[in-house]
DNA sequence: ATATCCTACAACCAAATGGTTGTAGATCAG
DNA sequence: CTGATCTACAACCATTTGGTTGTAGGATAT
């Protein structure tokens, strides 16, 4: 498995981005089914414009894509972000485990 | 398996603390070994009060701990916090797998 | 053609963030 | 006791964030 590099100011963004309850809402909802921006913008009690600016922020962090169909701009979620997120706290698990071995492996030498 | 209830804020927290590379650093180092926080202070090109900072953040994150010994404070990784956060991540990806299937489902009812 | 809908983007504002310096309280070493 | 070390915390500052309103342009429907 190739694991592609995971730049810093990339986990910023991919972090930063879920950093916030509207925007990991409009992750789950995109991931289940396909939204306009308005249609987003709709389901929450703040501006059209404030809701664009959350969509912005996870498009930067490549968490969905956005893709243009006749006036609308259709948003959907993007698994590549998500994996990447995942994958660091998957390497913070391998250390983990890891220092859990050691450890075992101390008090077994006893 | 009784998933603890995730509340928003606690999530809030745990991806703002993780999206920055000073404190996913902290976050690595004292998984592996014990620093204080002068110790980490040491590591990083910036004051001791921004070091302790990045700690209070990954403190209210819960994704390490102090503990006092003597006149130091010593950190250490939580593995509760990173749980967490991989939790949420998972759930996502489950939504991902579940679209998916649901799509491939159609696509075999044809 | 005109009015409506969807989007983009600028300008603005309050609050939070990430950094700094400075002060002060505990603890340890000599 | 004195001095050095470790920590906590306040005050300050620049930048970013999360929200607002307003303006403008492209696509659609009548």
């Amino acid at each position: 498995m190739v694991v592609d590099q995971l730049s810093e100011t990339e986990l910023d963004r991919l972090f930063q981005a879920l950093a916030d309850a509207t925007r990991r809402d409009i992750v789950r909802r995109v991931t289940i089914g396909e939204y306009s921006v308005s249609g987003l913008a709709a389901l929450y009690a703040m501006s059209f414009a404030a809701v664009q600016k959350h969509v912005a922020v996870l498009e930067r962090a490549s968490l969905i894509t956005k893709e243009k169909r006749g006036r609308e701009q259709i948003v959907r979620g993007n698994h590549d972000g998500l994996q990447k997120a995942r994958q660091l706290l998957d390497e913070y698990e391998a250390i983990w485990r890891q220092r859990v071995e050691r450890i075992a492996d101390i008090l077994a030498e006893k």
